[in-house]
DNA sequence: ATATTATTGATATGTCATATCAATATGAAT
DNA sequence: ATTCATATTGATATGACATATCAATAATAT
């Protein structure tokens, strides 16, 4: 399976993987003190079923049972605890997606619009240099790369 | 002068150097077949003088002679000419900036709101690399730099 | 079980940017 | 200079998106 598609078969397991991501992320949530909600658990489900980077409209339109806020809430909530992270993409629309590490890029594709992760990032002593060179103390940065995914026909 | 200061002392010139950019500016567009118009210069005199990363509604704001609609014209057809470009903050905040020259990035510090340019970007052909090992072709990137900037104290 | 309080959701509000369209100003042609 | 075709303007309406409000509800501790 490519490093770009993240959908399951559905017949690997009686119980979908992303079950375990939800479980995964409830707990952390309610390690915080934030409680175990069917509503919430419906957001996080759907967030963790998502292939690729999606908006907050995008899951609202998939959650007709969840009011809006309720689902507005649950995105600002992941962001805060670092288990959503956000995506830029090359027209600067703005998506969510699934954090699978700590710090890390994204490789997002322009044809079918799937994303992978750039695991390690090389680019941040460069940059630090290069930010010093010029008086600059880096304490952080953003970076997306964009381009076609290897799924994608070259032409 | 620091690199991250672009104000002027205001008595260099009996015509600001600002105006030479809007003349540039305005020559650029009138090359493309845009009309030369008094709100249009307007909202570019504005734009020029500006010593940091702004807001579409700073501009308005201090634009009150000129109608909303036409300083978001104004700011979207020099984004499209290439001749202004977005700056995206730490904070997620969607900023504009004159553009100096082609491909750069910003380093933007997160004490005074200044904004410097990073010249060369080295990280290109590593990004490039990088990308490749996972099978993807690189067309383009974003980057951007936060921290602080010389001119504002350590701590 | 009961109490406390986080959470929910319908709705209102707010922000930001674009669409509409009649009136106007611009640049070219005469 | 005058006229013409049309790009541009601006007041306003519209739309997209996200948060604020707040009474009702559900989840956890006791």
């Amino acid at each position: 399976m490519s490093a770009f598609t993240t959908k399951h078969s559905g017949h690997e397991h009686p119980r979908p993987r992303s079950a375990a991501v939800v479980d995964d992320i409830v707990a952390q949530l309610t390690a915080l003190g934030y409680r175990d909600t069917e509503p919430r658990r419906l957001v996080i489900s759907a967030v963790a079923a998502q292939g690729r980077p999606f908006t907050a409209e995008e899951l609202c339109a998939s959650l007709p049972c969840v009011g809006r806020a309720t689902v507005y809430r649950g995105l600002r909530l992941l962001v805060e605890t670092d288990q959503l992270c956000r995506v830029l993409l090359e027209d600067h629309e703005l998506r969510y997606q699934l954090s699978q590490q700590g710090h890390h890029h994204h490789l997002l594709c322009g044809v079918c619009g799937a994303s992978a992760d750039l695991g390690r990032c090389d680019a941040e002593d460069m940059l630090r240099e290069a930010a010093a060179a010029a008086g600059f103390r880096m304490s952080g940065h953003w970076l997306e790369v964009y381009g076609q995914c290897g799924d994608c026909p070259e032409d």
